[in-house]
DNA sequence: CATTTTTTGGACCAGCAAGTCCAGAAATAG
DNA sequence: CTATTTCTGGACTTGCTGGTCCAAAAAATG
């Protein structure tokens, strides 16, 4: 035996080649999970969508079909943050503030009703390692927040006594909540509400009215 | 032909040993979906835990397995707001609204990382009826906060220029993004958290600090 | 009691989807 | 140019699951 059963760590591809295969049922697999029908995924979906046999398809994930759910998973966690920057990383001003508010209602707009995360926890929501996937991004997601509340407040923009850390996990149950939401009724105006009205909190009195 | 195939309007038990059959599938099966793994649920399971068979679950739900689920979510949607009475029927104190919010984080402490409805929408989430339950869910539950807002205006408790409906929106995704978060970290941090930010907002300048 | 309807049980069927296996193509190495 | 490893394709197996069917039990009916 030459190693561990823990975990998924095995058979890395070498070449060139095998990388690009694998990223391919990757990103494929993510963007048939992205748009389309929450209905059940199958193998031989993603495998007519990455034009690819069954044979590469467990050749790359020996772990089956969870193994292969999970590195979907990791990957569309990457992309929900990245599509936030650089707006996310520097919540300085209220301008900053907006700008992002915008960037979100309007990726989720064009989304339209799917969360490429809600899809895959409902897929793979039986493994471990989902739930971990999604706990490391809204951590990172409320950290970034917490940091562009916390530089408001050091600008003096928003009153010291507000508990940030608090807050931004009010920020992300909203913005959660309010995709959840477009993905029952079709409509962004949920989120857009939740987000005016908590930035509208930050702002604090003497800003009343909506924030645009 | 004695009637139109539109929606699934057809055999209605007669005896009331027969409707005792039909509520004790859809129970049975509410629980199972409530409880347990959020995995995928058979027909099977339904019939172990319910004590029927398997002629029985067509005998009453002659649609099928999507009929039955869409029982099964209207149900579940019907105790959604049950649980939240009599709080969510009477918001016209500050009292009332804390009540409320405790009642909303002690049902789903209790419940676990478990949204009954999150389940039935990822396990039905392709047939029509399925959203439209959920909407109209969303909906009543939208309106009830919106009437407790107003009537807290209406008692010069809350400034009147505040948006009712649009701040009711706030609450629900927030509520819903709580519990979705819940779902995945195990923890009821951020439902409070939203709750406490929200309720923070109706309260405006004069009450810093968190609501307990 | 005879009859008709409703309810119940479970054997059975068909299709689908995950996973296995192996042979052949294509690189890579020496 | 061999040899070895990696990559690719697809046939095949296996188990599960939704759904069908029918006969028997149990109620209602009159």
């Amino acid at each position: 035996m030459d190693g561990p059963e823990l975990g998924y760590r095995r058979h890395v591809p070498i070449t060139a080649k095998g990388l690009a295969t694998r990223q391919r049922i990757i990103e494929g697999a993510a963007t048939h999970l992205r748009g389309g029908e929450p209905g059940q995924v199958t193998l031989d979906d993603i495998r007519a969508i990455t034009g690819t046999s069954k044979g590469q398809l467990f050749h790359y994930f020996p772990g089956g079909k969870d193994e292969l759910l999970l590195a979907v998973a990791v990957y569309e966690a990457g992309r929900v943050l990245d599509d936030q920057q650089p707006h996310l990383g520097a919540l300085t001003s209220w301008a900053a503030w907006l700008r992002w508010r915008d960037a979100l209602v309007t990726r989720y707009r064009a989304q339209g009703a799917h969360c490429p995360l809600g899809s895959l926890l409902a897929q793979a929501g039986g493994t471990p390692g989902a739930y971990e996937v999604v706990r490391t991004l809204l951590t990172q997601w409320r950290t970034h927040v917490a940091a562009g509340i916390e530089a408001m407040q050091a600008a003096g923009q928003i009153r010291a006594e507000l508990d940030a850390p608090r807050t931004a996990s009010a920020f992300i149950a909203g913005i959660q909540g309010g995709v959840e939401v477009l993905r029952s009724t079709g409509s962004v105006d949920d989120l857009e509400a939740v987000l005016d009205t908590l930035i509208d909190y930050l702002r604090g009195p003497g800003s009343p009215g909506a924030t645009c």
